[in-house]
DNA sequence: CTTGATTGCGTACAGCGTACGCTAGTGCGC
DNA sequence: GCGCACTAGCGTACGCTGTACGCAATCAAG
């Protein structure tokens, strides 16, 4: 295994009291207590003092448990993506795609403001490598073809990553959930902005505006992913009439 | 138009010569040396007093033209996305997505270090709308059903965004194009920090390696992308079966 | 008790974005 | 020509950030 940042080469023997009338510093509670601050107030404010502060400990303390803030904030990301791992399923390759792609999106909304740091690159931690790995294996069990197994990860990842990270966006933008009526205001708004831009013909702005204001949601997201999964399974369907004999 | 920063009332008559030795600063050589220095160094490295030496001027003069840095960076990517803006095309809608896909695309991998900035988020400044909302036009007078162009939009643009944004990191990884014989060092290497990963089964971390090795390439990002296209053309199929006079 | 290791902490510093006020040069009205 | 209002460019200074470093307290083992 990689060699922890400063090496606690003996940890705390654990039948030990709790050994300060604080409680103990350890990765956990600092790892939670950041989730919760980031989730509270955002990424961007997140900062060593304040992380210091909220665990009721010095902001210097923090560094003995990770080596800087970027570890920090990747064992955050591995402890959401953590989360990801795929339960058992049935059914055939589509059913399980799509329940899988749903649950890494929902993973990514759940923490709107991690969701940059979680779907913005291929991330190689052990986490990250461990949950890809059991996504892969889980489409190659649902019966993908090996030969079109890289294709259909990257190409539903890609989907996937694409339209979470643009919804976590939005959600950040009004840390509330839609409201049921604002869909008018939503509209208007944005077709106001698109009035103002020069060189931009009134019919064709009024047409974008309906596009573009049209709310990111479940419905939305699962016509993408539906379309995606279709297509892919014509191709797989071709695959197998051509080439037969390459199947195992 | 919305009023600009500091409102240069009365710009420089334009007719005068160079009025001091050196070259004077503007909007736009600001904007371009800031490109050359991300593309050159990267995002995170930029910094208001390099850019103003690599200006030739001080760290302050930056803000005559603009409020602060992150209006800057909001510039230096309007910049880039006026080049996305869709050129005359024809054909049926699926073969224009696939080039306004194809566009958009390119135009992030040409500045990888700013590809986060430009494909994480929906941008409402007036550039992007005004090139949006042409995008879209194109896909609604290219045959797409209004009732299906949002849906269509969205799905197209996502699978678009996660793919470069993924396939950008991994240009940022390595400043070099892939060496042609790279491959089989790619997947060694993954392997080996696969099998590093616990309770992973050694078949499983095969596969995955295989999976995950693979190269972001052309190739890979227009299966994707057709499956995509394929999947939304059979859904305009239906939609035009079944309700056909919703059409004007 | 001593020794060695480990956790928590306070101080200090360098790098960053940028508020603020000064200066020198410009075009306009007289 | 002469001021006047305006502006682009600049230097200084401040507050906030991450974190290097060394000391203090704790505890296990000898």
């Amino acid at each position: 295994m990689p060699d922890q940042p400063p090496s606690p080469a003996r940890p705390p023997p654990a039948d030990s009291p709790a050994r300060r009338a604080r409680p103990e510093l350890s990765r956990d509670r600092i790892l939670s207590t950041a989730l919760e601050l980031i989730d509270a107030h955002g990424l961007n404010t997140l900062n060593m003092r304040d992380l210091g502060q909220a665990l009721g400990a010095s902001t210097m303390s923090v560094y003995r448990h990770f080596r800087n803030k970027a570890e920090l904030l990747d064992a955050v990301v591995d402890h959401v993506v953590e989360g990801f791992a795929p339960p058992a399923m049935d059914g055939d390759w589509q059913a399980q795609a799509r329940t899988l792609s749903l649950r890494v999106r929902a993973g990514m909304l759940a923490h709107p403001e991690l969701a940059d740091l979680i779907g913005r690159e291929f991330r190689r931690s052990p986490t990250s490598l461990r949950v890809n790995a059991a996504i892969i294996e889980r489409l190659r069990q649902a019966g993908v073809p090996r030969a079109l197994l890289p294709d259909t990860y990257w190409a539903i990842s890609s989907y996937t990553n694409g339209y979470a990270l643009l919804e976590a966006q939005s959600r950040r933008r009004r840390r509330r959930p839609p409201a049921p009526g604002a869909e008018v205001g939503r509209v208007r708004k944005l077709a106001a902005m698109l009035d103002e831009v020069e060189g931009l013909d009134p019919q064709v702005s009024q047409a974008a505006a309906v596009v573009l204001s049209r709310p990111l949601d479940d419905r939305q997201f699962l016509f993408g992913l539906d379309c995606l999964i279709a297509g892919i399974e014509e191709r797989i369907r071709q695959a197998r009439a051509t080439g037969d004999q390459a199947e195992a």
